[in-house]
This record gives structure tokens, sequence and C-alpha cells, in this order.
DNA sequence: AAGCTTTGTTAATCTAGATTAACCTCCTTT
DNA sequence: AAAGGAGGTTAATCTAGATTAACAAAGCTT
């Protein structure tokens, strides 16, 4: 089946019976997109959380100037929305696109609370996802404040390689909060130091 | 009683039985901290996450220079611990430090796995707190990157007047990613144009 | 195979914010 | 009331990283 890594995922954390599984594969949706398409689009309200089967994809955020700011990347096995939309079901701040050919699983809003009432323990398993998804988040914040760009850099690249070879490095920049330029002076000094 | 303020936030987001609070209240230890007390130590493994009644914490790093950066502050109401290190039960990256003598309402590691059995709906309560926090830091790694310094200090004048009013401007500084000295200079220029 | 568009590099100049250091309050404590 | 410490300000100098601009390489289209 198309959505058993998201049963498997899923099942790392808590019990499913097989029950469970059916129900929840009635209320999930699996949708394909091509590369370049959106996802989310900043303004709309955010209708579905999703699993990425296969692909890539970008959260990102336009300012005021027009300068884009990655928020994050998804691949295999993550998860993407613009949490804040879809929990409040108000206008999204971020556009989440397609980097790639992209499949998801999706939940609907309405979905996935039908789901929280029908299986419980999907509540103590994004209860746990979001957890480490916080986390994550935190020492990010503490990383921007406490390490150079390269310092940064090499972080990411340690922790994400495979997110590296797949996305292209002016990206990569701006989820570093750096320009590319600069990026490109921090790769070719760490070339030339090995 | 003494965690009445703590029910009471939790039935905001949940529905709790009479015997629900009993068995919550059986689990929940109330503690005082003096000011300048630590409620975790960087190193140590966070034992508690604890629900702010009264005072003012602040969860902080001090990094390889032996700097320190402010992650969160937590008033009244607020959660504070290092949740990374309470997830895991791994020493602890951050401190939590009293800033003035406060009151919590703490849950113990083991007591809280067992009140997740006991009481489901704290599953989905948790899940709804972190989602919110996961989201607010989010949104602060965005604002770290496309707003100045300046911008970044409003904001948070804004939407934290009340911890601004609190807390010492240092480590207000710490918590935006600048020096108090180039607060101090974003705050003369604020005056002056007033 | 020529011409776009997208991605990446190099280099000169510029700036937001850091660093250093001196000084100014207020509080406590003795 | 003197002395010390915690918090805050001001100003000079310095630097990590931004900005601007020009060019190179690699896909794609036609």
């Amino acid at each position: 089946m198309e959505i058993d890594p998201l049963i498997k995922y899923i099942t790392r954390y808590v019990e499913l019976t097989s029950q469970d599984i059916i129900i929840l594969s009635q209320h999930v949706k699996i949708r394909n997109y091509l590369k370049g398409q959106y996802i989310v689009q900043q303004g709309d309200v955010c209708k579905h959380e999703s699993f990425v089967l296969s692909g890539c994809a970008k959260t990102s955020f336009i300012d005021k100037e027009g300068d884009e700011h990655i928020v994050m990347f998804a691949i295999e096995n993550w998860w993407t929305a613009d949490l804040g939309s879809f929990i409040s079901q108000e206008p999204a701040d971020y556009n989440v696109q397609c980097l790639e050919n992209t499949k998801v699983a999706q939940f609907s809003y309405d979905g996935l609370q039908l789901l929280y009432q029908q299986i419980p323990q999907l509540d103590r398993f994004f209860r746990m996802i979001i957890q480490h998804a916080f986390v994550a988040s935190q020492k990010r914040v503490v990383r921007n404040f406490s390490l150079t760009a390269k310092e940064r850099y090499l972080v990411f690249r340690n922790q994400y390689p495979d997110i590296e070879q797949r996305v292209p490095q002016y990206l990569i920049a701006s989820y570093l909060g750096i320009t590319k330029q600069f990026l490109s002076k921090i790769r070719a000094e760490l070339t030339t130091q090995e």
C-alpha cells in the first residue's frame, strides 16, 4: 500500500490495530505534486498536514522586501504544513512548494479531528512528533545566536547530508540566514582547507 | 487550592472530571524557589516539567565562550523545562533559573507517564500546548532572519509587555540576540523619536 | 548550436551590530 | 557614609556578513 511508510512511521511511536489502520487509511489522501507546485500558499488557509512519501519541499516566508526565507525543508518521512495556519484555520504565513515531483499522504483538518476521536493514540503520536519538532526549533534559535555562519553550515551539513545533496545552495543559504554569496565564500574556504 | 490556576489552564483545552482532578493533584508537586535558584541545571537531567504559579524564570544556554543566551522567559501560566532533556531523560543543554521568588506546579517524568495512561485527555492537552509553542518558536526563527534588531525589540515589547517590565534589559538583549549596549542604543533612539 | 534561464563564483565596497572601555546611577551591606 | 555590586548608558573602533555587480557554467528549449 502507498501509505505503508506512514503506518510504519506512526507505529514507531504508538500501537495501531488493523482496525485503526483501516480507519486511518479512509481519512488519508494520497496526492501527487509536480516540481514547482505549491502545497500551501501564503495567504490561503492551510487545509492539510502532509507526510512526504517521496520528493522534497521547502517551507518559506516572503518578507515585506520580497526576500524569501527558508523555514524548513521536508523530504521522505517528514511532515510539512503551515502548522500555525492549520491549527487555527487562518491564512498561512508560509509557502510550501515542491522542489521535486512529490508524493504526500494528507490529513485534512476535519479528517484529523475525527481521527483524534476514533484513534486516541494519535493525540499521543502527534504530541511526541511535535515535541521533537519544538526541541529542534529551539536548538535552531540558539544556534543562530551562538554560532557563526560557517559553524551553522557545518552543523547543517552534518545533520542533513541528504538534504544538502538535493537542494540548491541558494536555498540552503537562505535556510542558514545568509546570502548565497557568503555561503559560496564559506564553501571556497572549506575546500581549500581540506 | 494552590493548583487551581493549573486546573483552570488545562480545562481551557480539555475537559476534566472531578475524579481526573483528584488523580492529577496527586501527581503534581508544588515547589517554591528563591530568586537565583535553579529549576534545571545544564548537564543534569531535567526531571520535571514546571507550570509557573507565581514568579519568573529564564531558560538560557551558556556557549563555549562562556556567554549566556536566553532561550525563553516564563511567568505565571507558562510552562518551563528543558523539554529535550525531559523527554529523552538525558543531560540538559539549558539552565532554568529563577529571576524572582517563584512558585511552580511540577510533573515528574514518571508521574506524567502515569497521568497520560490515566487521563488520556492530557495527551491531547499537551499536544495542543506544544503545537502552539512550536509555532511560536518557528516564528521566532523567521523574525531573527527577516527583521532588524530594532524591529525585533518592538515585536517583543508588544508581545510580552508584562515580561519587559519584570526582567533586566541585558537579559532581554540576550533574548533578542544582541548586546546590552546595542539594545541601549536602540532604546535611546526610540525615546528621542517620541 | 544558439539563446534562454537557473545556479554558482569572485571581488569591491558598505553597514548592522559587536567589542572595548569608561562612566553613571541606584541599591545593599557594613 | 563609604564601599561594592548590579544594572544601564555613551562613544570609538572593529568585523561578520550584506550588497552590488560582473562573469562562468550548466541545463533546458527551440
